[in-house]
DNA sequence: CACCGAGGTAGACAGCGTCTACGGCTGCCT
DNA sequence: AGGCAGCCGTAGACGCTGTCTACCTCGGTG
């Protein structure tokens, strides 16, 4: 009658979300799971044949999740392309920060089937947005859109993952990510206009 | 009488170094440098008590190399702070991607002990150093220099992550992280002088 | 000479991912 | 209605891991 009357399948996925979320990456093990969902430890090998498998379906419910946020946020922003990448921008670490544990998960590339699953395209579509954007709000001068877009995403990706760890309030003294998220969006893009 | 005749803890060390570096972070268990060192799976724990011990003192040595890397450029490079920060930034993203097992050690924090180890204390005087660079390059108008080095520093580390999995190609079409390197620096430093 | 402690051995334990043989249930076909 | 096949989950085994503990074996000191 639940909703997790449902599949097996997806249960194992809504559990290991669940698990991910809460305890991080590494409490995620296949056994972990198939304890939780009440079923037993070879379970799971019916529908992931292997650890990878599983793991890579937790993570794509991940990507799903920030896609969906980002969307979200573009619903919700007016249409001036610098305010909508600043926006973009900050759903992106937002995201980083409230789910630390599954965005660790999700570019554990080692932990995941990148290769053959429908991993890479399932992020790909978010990069997408931003070389959109980015080259709306390119300057002539600029380097072309896709390596300025590709510099830009390198660029708030690090400031999530250093952030998310610590590294930077430590050697910069900042006391939030404000402050290096502006510095980024005006180096990639110029300073902001007004 | 050879160089590994020294104690065990450093054997240890050194057979880590070399199996991260050939076979990547998930081979290098206790058990199995304990192998190749040729003593029994226990003994490491009289240096180690735990593998997050062992591992930490791995990653040390990764630092201590990329140090000495950036150091060795230091030295071989012009006094421009611009040219200098070029050539620390090329001599990161080369080590990221010469050393990719040890690079990802390096930063899984999530392995290594980052609090009490003097592990921070090895990445930090790295970090001082573009910090010094960069003060030196800031334009008036940009923003303050720890802000602008940790938002540089970010963008690098974030380029040498994309890339060593090979994100970044995929999506930008880019062939190689030069052209994504030049022009994370040019965001944040500016236009290089003719 | 006896001793003692440092340093390495070896066995045990629980947990992991994976593999395989097995059981029960469902639904279809004759 | 009877029998049979296939899906789905169980359960035990294997080899691997990190950790703990008891033991043994030296070399140097009292």
């Amino acid at each position: 009658m639940s909703a997790d009357e449902t599949g097996l399948r997806a249960r194992l996925v809504a559990v290991g979300v669940d698990l991910v979320l809460r305890e991080g990456q590494s409490a995620v093990s296949l056994r972990e799971i198939a304890r939780r969902a009440g079923v037993s430890h070879g379970a799971p090998r019916r529908y992931f044949p292997t650890h990878v498998d599983l793991l890579s379906a937790i993570a794509r419910e991940g990507f799903a999740d920030l896609t969906a946020q980002v969307e979200q946020t573009m619903r919700e922003v007016g249409p001036d392309p610098r305010t909508r990448l600043t926006a973009l921008a900050r759903t992106y670490l937002d995201f980083a920060a409230a789910h630390r544990g599954m965005f660790e998960l999700m570019f554990r590339h080692d932990l995941l089937d990148s290769g053959r699953l429908r991993l890479r395209e399932t992020s790909l579509p978010l990069f997408a947005v931003v070389a959109d954007l980015v080259e709306q709000a390119r300057r002539p001068t600029d380097a072309p859109a896709a390596v300025l877009a590709g510099a830009l995403w390198a660029n708030l990706h690090g400031i999530a993952q250093l952030w998310a760890w610590g590294s930077l309030p430590l050697a910069t003294g900042a006391t939030d990510d404000d402050a290096l998220l502006r510095a980024a969006l005006e180096a990639h893009l110029g300073p902001t206009p007004t």
